[in-house]
DNA sequence: TGTAGTAACTGACAATTATCATGTTTTAAA
DNA sequence: TTTAAAACATGATAATTGTCAGTTACTACA
């Protein structure tokens, strides 16, 4: 409760824009500020959400358990997203795991403020449209990616992107690290085969690594290599 | 122009049903009937959509290309579902291109109509929005699959899946009739593999091929190898 | 500061899947 | 009805990826 929506510039990154101050003065009533640890759960497959999160700060993996015990990571979130809107919106129990994957600062909207918005204000409405609509182009993309490219093609694709969307230190290391694990569970591989990989792209001069850290070397390569060239 | 969206049975499956006499009076006046042989198209990828389809009757595909020229089919519609909304909602140019599989008749409703509602109507918002996340679900889905099944289990699941939600013929054959190549765009795998698995399939029992036309003989045995046991 | 536990890594091998080559059947058009 | 093209099918082989078994390195914590 630590400060006002009508403050937060994290807003103008998602659909809380389309609120009006009236509006906006309800969800910072009702919200509730967390912080979540690395690798503590946000929420969990098939679990009821009554309320969504707005990620203030840090990243989370969205995943989803295979029937072969498997994790698939389906999605990273970037700050200010809104998580857990596609489960308040369907009255449905969520279909992906929530997990921190860096320290995370988020604040939890009641599911109540949400859908009375919805009703009363196309303007929000459409903009949640909006996000839902990106995200699934983003996940049909992944499904063409995932039935068509090679698990070395996925990888150097997550390279690029990782740089792309969490941006690097000043020695050139990716400022989100993830373990083995979690990379192994994004492109879908074992993780051995993915290990094996890095390895390579590594004794190829693609990227350097120190302990878990990874650096992007040459982002053209990887980017060529994850086209098919 | 035939019909009038009234008495439109379909409207009652999808988003439409939302709407009011008078807003589904500005549909029926403003909807173009379009019939659609098999192996046409409706739409390409990159296009720009200025309208929703309404799919009275008929199947197609909504398939992507990927950087390497492969086909990836994303999903296959219903009778009844709405294409090109997620475009339209966006305002950008579509992300699939969808073709007919079976001959189809649909009705193309102008994208004016569907975005005024959306600004006037809240509960068809929350409609398109339900379905927008029921899409969003199933791709998720098919995402986990994609990267966590074997080809095989892939296939054994697609032929539930099509038994389930086109049904079979009075001889147990599947309604919907897929060409080897469409198959193998389904669970993203060369045609000459995903036919050797048919053969396999047919060998061991699990179904009956008679040319293009495929029955599911033992149900049970092919979901238990797509939950992969 | 030792020690248990986890994550990172490597090798050997097996399973899965793609590719190429080629033949057969079906379909559609002249 | 013939004929060319497309779809279906199978074999041989190569490439990719997974599995199992083990070693090393790091981390946390008693």
């Amino acid at each position: 409760m630590e400060s006002r929506c009508e403050n937060c510039i994290i807003r103008q990154f998602n659909s809380l824009r389309a609120l009006s101050k009236d509006e906006l003065k309800k969800v910072a009533d009702s919200k509730t500020s967390k912080k979540i640890k690395k690798g503590e759960a946000l929420f969990i497959e098939g679990q009821k959400l009554d309320g969504v999160f707005c990620v203030r700060d840090g990243v989370s993996k969205l995943s989803k358990l295979s029937s072969n015990g498997k994790e698939q990571i389906v999605k990273l979130t970037n700050k200010g997203e809104i998580m857990g809107q596609r489960s308040v919106i369907a009255e449905d129990f969520t279909n992906l795991s929530a997990t921190a994957i860096s320290d995370m600062e988020v604040c939890f909207i009641p599911k109540e403020v949400i859908s009375n918005t919805l009703n009363t204000n196309p303007y929000f409405s459409l903009e949640v449209l909006r996000h839902l609509a990106h995200d699934l182009k983003e996940a049909d993309d992944v499904i063409v990616n995932m039935s068509q490219k090679t698990v070395k093609q996925r990888l150097a694709e997550a390279f690029v992107y990782l740089k792309k969307n969490y941006g690097e230190d000043e020695n050139g290391f990716l400022l989100l690290t993830l373990s083995r694990d979690d990379y192994a569970n994004i492109v879908g591989a074992a993780t051995e085969s993915l290990i094996r990989m890095i390895s390579e792209f590594k004794k190829k001069g693609f990227i350097k690594t120190e302990g878990k850290k990874i650096g992007i070397v040459e982002e053209e390569m990887l980017q060529e290599l994850a086209d098919g060239f």
